[in-house]
DNA sequence: TGTATATTTAGATAAGTATCTAAATAATGT
DNA sequence: ACATTATTTAGATACTTATCTAAATATACA
């Protein structure tokens, strides 16, 4: 789990905003461009760094590719935060 | 909450180990410099950054300035994550 | 009041990031 | 093979952020 690219994926908000768009289901790259007042490129940006922080999984359909939230992340993400605010004396084990 | 403020501030490496730090209980600002090759100005933007997003407390001792964890902001982080990858059909309500 | 210690603020610079346009890649249909 | 549509990649630019040094502020103590 590479914890640094997925702090640093979620720091955006239109990152977030695409997270929050794959919640419903699965959309291409272009429909989720349409949802934004950016370029098709500049998503496109966006969709690489949540790929690198294994947030988005991809796959091709046709002409299109299809992105879809990798919800194994969810775990690792909780652990992370847990992880970061959990008060020392509290831990057992 | 801020948001914004808080992913912002949890994408840097540097100040999640700030508050991994904090975890064992709080520290004076100098304290917490000795830790990080950084000169302690550096240091104390990283402070002013968490401070903006509540994920850390403030208080005066005498000449020192003393830094511990704000838990409550917990809650409001383990709400993010579970909001961002939460799916939609599972939702209840 | 003056000096020492702790911390922050200001200003500068270098590195990183978001966005754009234009070009490249890949699949589809003729 | 060619034109069309969908998406990504490359290269450029503007913006933001991390870090530094030097100066400012605040407290303590003599």
């Amino acid at each position: 789990m590479k914890q640094q690219a997925i702090f640093r994926a979620l720091a955006d908000p239109s990152r977030r905003r695409i997270l929050k768009l794959l919640q419903k289901g699965s959309m291409t790259a272009g429909e989720l461009a349409h949802t934004f007042d950016f370029t098709q490129a500049s998503l496109s940006h966006h969709f690489a760094v949540l790929k690198v922080a294994d947030l988005v999984c991809t796959e091709r359909r046709g002409q299109n590719i299809v992105y879809s939230l990798n919800s194994t992340v969810f775990e690792d993400m909780a652990r992370l935060v847990m992880d970061l605010f959990a008060v020392q004396e509290e831990r057992k084990k």
